[in-house]
DNA sequence: TTTTAGTATGCAATCGATTGCCTGATTATT
DNA sequence: AATAATCAGGCAATCGATTGCATACTAAAA
């Protein structure tokens, strides 16, 4: 059985005894065409369920309405929710949006964003993978003149679109939080410090530290510890110090903390009482767990709508060449019971 | 500015002295083509920055490797898990993935089912919307020779490619498993019930009971028990009765028994003992909780490697007119503490 | 009545890649 | 040496919609 074809608008013009191009006229609401000939052709293209090709139409117009997303995970908290509030604004203004999800690996985020190049996207919206490498693929990207806006994970010394959280700042804060509440050795469980976000995290807790006067010990600051099971681990070692610390900031993830947490429920040890312990990204169950975690939140769905509405109003027409712009959002410390002492400083 | 030109295979045609039709062969690795030009096209290619026009490409050839996803909210678990797991296939095969989400709304469904068709997709993949409506739209994309799946939840009349759970028997078993227990009134939080997975897991509900020679009384069900806060105020309600019950299945989700556990928490009720709680998805916090939640889980990811796979073994060519099949996937109870009473049966 | 303006529509090129068919050149076969 | 077979490449139509330009027709102005 062959695939029967679909009407297109040259069925409508054969039947109606006109020119392909005025039943294109008419469709699009174009005022050359009469007003009786426009119902006609209306009332016929959908007599006949007729759907206009976009690809046809976007091979013509010379554009295609679409974003391409590349994310790590899609199924990451985090990243579900930018891609929610991506759609929620491009929906609105009738763009597909192409989601692809890298995996972390540096090839596969290649192979997307070329796949994307070919669909001639109107733009790339990107947060790059751990595994990273070269950035030729999003060289490329601009060589094609396509927009391109990084988020998040960034790659910082290409000079795109940005749209990322105040790492540093919001590290500070949640840092600077529980010297507050009387925390005197705080360890760090940090991430790959070839991605910037992970980087500027350490900054922001490097600064909080010098901000009051504490000494900055290497001891206390465990890399790569990124997921539950990795924070665990690090979580063990930390507390077989000879000085152990009396609260932990998973900088990577609230997974990671999540991990702190169940090492010390394990181990007998009061939080936040003996160990304050904070998370980062404000994933649902830090609300739930107990005692609840202390987070940063991220406005993971506002920041989707920020990126989106960056590209309709900066970008989609390029009047001018326009000057990359950096938006940085103000995550926002949740405090919970994990870090809330009852003794007060 | 002008947006400058891409380079296109008559711009290397032209650098080479080719016709365009041997640039494309040569490109597509024809045989038709010499070795010594292929190697030649290809090297002048990259050095032009060449890349295909997937939309002039797909127009000429009149397919689209690329896939419609509709969802209600890409940003839900469950759902987020599905588009991870397509992707993970589609990607293999070099199909695109869009997607869109209905927020639940029946307009905004068609709305994004019409766009899919104009996209002339190959498959369009689908769960439907809480708010329904007639399926005209759905009919429409048959219509148009597009293939469609719909999974979790599904208009049943309508006759297509279904990957569903067996939520009844999962219901059936989670019921059973409470019975086991020691639980004697057993309450319901059901969903609406035009949604096919909702009446479903009443039915396993009832059957349970039924299998068991429990009772079936109204007073211990209760409609539209859907987020966490219905959740808690149904609790509320079924703590009030006269006879209150000793067990809920919230069986419309997770969040919903997140609500009973935390007004149990609240009331003093301790759970297992003296309240059985029992919900549906495996979000990722029920393993958390205190106590953590028994809960049902959909095997989310792998369910939609399933459904991807179901596209490329039986729909991607279709020499005969495949009869649509309805692949149902058993989920699997995952037994927690908040239904395991140290009094046992 | 002739000119002008305006309206509605048609013609044909175009977007970029693909592909059936044809041709010229080279090699193989008898 | 003549014919057949093979190879490499070119020509031109095609996918479906859009759009600049040309044209036929009507209505208004002179």
């Amino acid at each position: 059985m062959k695939r029967q074809k679909r009407t297109t608008i040259y069925d409508i013009a054969q039947r109606l005894n006109l020119a392909a191009s005025s039943v294109s006229r008419a469709l699009s609401d174009s005022p050359k065409v009469n007003a009786a000939t426009k119902a006609l052709v209306l009332k016929t293209a959908l007599e006949m369920n007729y759907q206009q090709n976009a690809m046809a139409s976007n091979l013509r117009k010379g554009n295609n309405p679409t974003i391409g997303v590349v994310v790590p995970r899609i199924n990451q908290n985090f990243f579900s929710n930018i891609i929610a509030g991506l759609e929620e604004v491009t929906y609105k203004k009738g763009y597909n949006l192409i989601i692809c999800q890298s995996n972390e690996l540096h090839a596969r985020e290649v192979d997307c964003v070329n796949a994307l190049i070919n669909q001639h996207v109107s733009c790339i919206i990107i947060s790059i993978a751990a595994e990273t490498g070269d950035h030729n693929h999003l060289q490329q990207v601009l060589d094609h003149h396509i927009r391109l806006i990084q988020f998040d994970r960034v790659v910082e010394e290409l000079d795109t679109f940005k749209v990322i959280n105040d790492n540093e700042r919001a590290s500070f804060e949640a840092v600077t939080h529980l010297i507050e509440q009387g925390y005197k050795r705080i360890a760090l469980l940090e991430g790959p410090q070839d991605i910037n976000i992970f980087r500027q995290r350490k900054e922001g807790y490097l600064a909080a530290l010098k901000n009051n006067g504490f000494p900055i010990l290497e001891e206390l600051m465990c890399e790569n510890a990124w997921t539950k099971e990795l924070g665990a681990v690090a979580t063990v070692q930390l507390l077989n110090l000879p000085e152990p610390p009396d609260a932990i900031f998973a900088s990577t993830s609230d997974f990671s903390a999540l991990g702190v947490l169940e090492v010390a429920t394990d181990k007998g040890i009061s939080v936040p009482d003996a160990l304050g312990i904070c998370g980062y990204s404000n994933e649902p169950f830090t609300e739930i767990t107990s005692p609840s975690i202390t987070t940063v939140d991220q406005y993971s769905v506002s920041m989707g709508k920020t990126i989106a509405n960056l590209f309709f109003q900066e970008m989609e027409v390029f009047e001018h060449s326009v000057e990359p712009k950096i938006v940085s959002i103000k995550p926002k410390l949740i405090v919970r019971k994990s870090t809330q002492r009852k003794i007060s400083s």
